[in-house]
RNA sequence: GGCGGCGUAGCCAAGUGGUCUAAGGCGACGGUUUGCAAAACCGUUAUUCGUCGGUUCGAAUCCGACCGCCGCCUCCA
């Protein structure tokens, strides 16, 4: 059985057949940079990188578009809301495109901090006005919109399969409508597409409306569209987005092409601290640069950015993800044993002795990278293939433990690259024995106080041999007594 | 109020009709190893899956009621 993915659309597992043969076109909504990215951010991206990756294993090529957006949007849709990042502007005193620029950068550092691969494309909102423009142009014409005062709407009653993704039907939406509907809607369902700008408004642009600003859904539609094609195979994004973000980029596309949008939708599931929503609007989400150094008042250490990854890979990207610091610390510890286990590895085939691969571990990493793959083809089960990786951690502390040929280690360490590096993106290609300029220096400090304590191991003076290692341990460096000699390590 | 989801060991979490007397990780405990540790390995840690009923030869898995929690319906990954 080939990958199976969870179609929102459908609400049901379905085979994935890419449009194009061995060719995945892959869009998901980015960050609106206006705030550095935090855990929420980390589920989200971390969950769609190991899709990008399962697929390219797989053998596809996978074109992946994440959109940036830096057109501000409003911070409630009544005509009266406010910009985010033209707020964020005035209060730091910048240009919102200084901002949006600044917490772009941001953001792709820390996703390269979690080990994210690279959108192959990140379209930025504030370059792709004239298609946006284009869009609007085309929907009024087709008469899928309207213009009032500058603005213009996308007339939701136009288009009968608005619902079709959130289950809602119009009727109740408006019955049920809880914010003031604007004056120039038609229907207070509707959504703008296009927004006059008042005069202070400072990212504005002409249109053939007047100066104004793109609405929020447009840019999605516009960019998906013009990377990827009419109708693309997967379109992925948070939860939260499903109504009416997605709903409406829907509308929007199909009114416009009158061919699906999206074949396969994806959304994952939120993360929530202390069972609360983490929200920008609530203020309590922790950001990942607060998590890579521990400074925040629910966390009790700093994270290695991949523990973070980790922890979002140990439960599945449809479910919520509660967050606490001893989740995060389980999630550390499992890492490091991950870790520490493909060091020993890909460091005893220096030394290992030549000769045939091992039969019998052949056919169990065999059977590991079968049970690997039918967990991912089960709509990305990362918790099973997780737990795989972790038989495959005993398997190979045992078998460094025994001994065992050359071949047989580069046949573990071969498929710890592929399952848990490539697909998984928690083992690195590399590992240096130390990292930065400064642990060379270090490296040989910690040589001598090891030699030294060697000696006094040796006379039986245990006191002064434990008393180096205690100095040690409180410089935040371990020591540990190998058959092969002392190692140390960070702690 | 409308819509959707969840409740599995001390914690995180998979499993969604028989192979479940329920993966995996963290933690804890016991053992091997060690001068003592650390790391690693071996073993123990839910006869039970929110509660109560029902369907079935058979249920953690299906249905109903109840309790608790969460999300969407307004920007948010």
């Amino acid at each position: 059985m080939g990958l199976q993915l969870y179609n929102s659309l459908s609400r049901r597992k379905e085979e994935f057949k890419p449009l194009q043969e061995g060719r995945v076109g892959m869009y998901v909504c980015g960050p609106t940079v206006y705030g550095h990215a935090h855990l929420g951010h980390a589920k989200s991206y971390v969950s769609f990188d190991v899709l990008v990756r399962y697929l390219r294993y797989l053998g596809y090529t996978t074109t992946y578009i994440q959109n940036i957006t830096d057109v501000g949007h409003l911070t409630d849709d009544a005509d009266e809301g406010e910009d985010k990042i033209a707020r964020e502007a005035a209060k730091e005193r910048k240009h919102p495109m200084a901002i949006a620029e600044y917490y772009t950068r941001s953001f792709f550092e820390d996703m390269d901090q979690l080990n994210c691969v690279r959108p192959d494309i990140s379209p930025r909102a504030s370059g792709h006005i004239i298609e946006q423009i284009e869009l609007v142009r085309e929907l009024i014409e087709k008469g899928y919109a309207y213009e009032v005062n500058g603005s213009v709407y996308f007339d939701v009653v136009k288009f009968k399969d608005y619902g079709k993704l959130s289950g809602r039907n119009i009727e109740e939406m408006v019955a049920g409508a809880r914010i003031e509907p604007s004056p120039d809607k038609k229907n207070p369902v509707d959504f703008a597409l296009w927004k006059k700008a008042e005069p202070n408004h400072i990212m504005q642009w002409p249109s053939p409306w007047g100066a104004g600003y793109p609405g929020w859904h447009l840019e999605c539609s516009v960019m998906a569209m013009k990377y990827l094609g009419k109708t693309i195979d997967i379109h992925g994004g948070g939860l939260e987005n499903q109504f009416p973000h997605h709903e409406c980029e829907i509308a929007q596309s199909e009114a416009a092409n009158g061919v699906p949008f999206v074949v396969t939708w994806l959304h994952n599931n939120m993360v929530t601290v202390d069972g609360q929503k983490m929200g920008k609007s609530l203020n309590n989400f922790i950001t990942l640069k607060q998590a890579f150094v521990g400074e925040h008042e629910r966390l009790k250490q700093a994270y290695e950015p991949l523990a973070v990854r980790q922890l979002v890979l140990n439960s599945h990207y449809r479910s919520p993800l509660d967050f606490s610091d001893a989740a995060l610390f389980a999630a550390n510890s499992g890492h490091q044993k991950i870790t520490e286990a493909v060091k020993a590895v890909r460091k005893q085939i220096k030394t290992a002795a030549a000769g045939e691969l091992d039969a019998d571990v052949a056919r169990q990493l065999e059977t590991f990278k079968a049970r690997f793959e039918e967990a991912m083809n089960d709509d990305l089960n990362t918790s099973v293939a997780l737990s795989v990786l972790f038989d495959l951690v005993r398997l190979t502390n045992r078998l460094i433990e025994s001994g065992t040929t050359r071949a047989t280690l580069s046949a573990i360490d071969d498929l710890f690259t592929k399952l848990g590096g490539d697909v998984l993106g928690i083992v690195k290609n590399d590992y240096a024995e130390a990292a930065g300029g400064n642990d060379e220096a270090v490296g040989k400090l910690v040589g001598v106080l090891i030699d030294q304590r060697a000696s006094a191991r040796k006379a039986k003076d245990f006191a002064a041999a434990d008393a180096i290692r205690n100095s040690l341990d409180e410089a935040g460096i371990a020591l540990e007594d190998k058959p092969e000699g002392t190692q140390w390590r960070w702690k």
